[in-house]
DNA sequence: CCCTTCGATGTCAGTCACTGTCATCACAGT
DNA sequence: ACTGTGATGACAGTGACTGACATCGAAGGG
């Protein structure tokens, strides 16, 4: 064994979803977190940048598989949007296979203001993320990330929706619910 | 004359810019920006809820601004998007009248990723705000949200491309532009 | 088996954002 | 003149975050 304990990263990130859960964010303190993880507060800071990134390290892998889907979708006939709403359905298993941790982030996460600047920001590098692999695809620039900031808005919809549903399970139905309201308000009507 | 010079805000907010473009964001103390104004650090902070929020003043009147335009459009046939369209275009003059100013403070947020972080919480906002005028039309709940936060897409890339642009003076073409792409990128094709 | 290097952590001091509390002072109304 | 009120100043305190340096166990070379 080693002179340190396996996983700080992984301790941080569950003392502090535990802690928030308890006191809140805001009385949580970065010491705190460290200390239930058995490290210093300095160490603490040396894997996450602040105090709110420790609840956002999967944003990272999220985004990579969205776009990777995008990027690998068959070059089809289908509308931009489309080809991400596929993608969103696709990533299903990444929060169904978590369901409880999910769920209690995104508590904590409606809980405070801050987390939620830190959530939509992470969401705005997902739409580049998405918007690129458009154009990978041939999609012009402006309607390429028209089409990402829609396919945002279709994931935080379907999420959403996902969260406040105690009987969800899976998520790609709540995709295809969300992509043909969209269509229908987007679409001239009449 | 009164005992303190007037406008105490307001003498912050322009203190703040100019302060942010020259040394930057980070740099810039809220005692600097204070010092600047003819006021005390503590003063700042009865006026602003934190060191970014100077820069966001004006987001409510916008908020407010579109929300009575979706509010009291014509109970049309339009679809959702169609009416937050409409209100974009109406607000066109809002920029339109400032533009030094508001390029100005553009170029600041542009330059640091926490006030983009104040930023996307404001549009969040702003797309709550504009669901909820929609649901005052008979739009159903996830309909409506979908429409704002697709409207605020719209926005977003409206405004990036009238920041862009060197030449561009009228806002309401570029809404115009930006609508007829998304409305191609979510539509299904071929 | 000793030595060196290296990576992860601890320690400590410092800056600055932000808050609570109390004092101050002009102005308005009495 | 007297008093209440609102905006400000003064000051101490907490906690997020950073930079610099020390420590220690593991891995590899000799």
């Amino acid at each position: 064994m080693g002179r340190w304990q396996p996983d700080a990263r992984g301790r941080l990130e569950r003392a502090a979803l535990e802690l928030f859960g308890e006191v809140g964010f805001n009385q949580a303190t970065a010491a705190g977190i460290a200390a239930r993880a058995g490290l210093t507060e300095r160490t603490f800071f040396r894997h996450f940048a602040d105090k709110r990134e420790v609840l956002f390290g999967g944003a990272g892998e999220l985004q990579e598989l969205l776009a990777r889907e995008v990027r690998d979708a068959p070059r089809s006939q289908a509308a931009p949007l489309d080809a991400i709403a596929a993608a969103l359905e696709a990533a299903g298993p990444v929060f169904e296979e978590r369901r409880a941790f999910v769920r209690q982030r995104q508590g904590v996460i409606a809980d405070n203001v801050e987390l939620q600047e830190r959530e939509l920001i992470k969401l705005a590098r997902l739409s580049s993320a998405l918007a690129g692999a458009l154009r990978d695809h041939g999609v012009p620039d402006w309607p390429a990330t028209l089409a990402a900031e829609t396919g945002v808005a279709l994931f935080k919809t379907a999420f959403q929706r996902w969260i406040d549903d105690p009987d969800a399970r899976e998520f790609a139905p709540l995709v295809r619910r969300s992509l043909a309201e969209l269509k229908a308000v987007t679409a001239d009507s009449l």
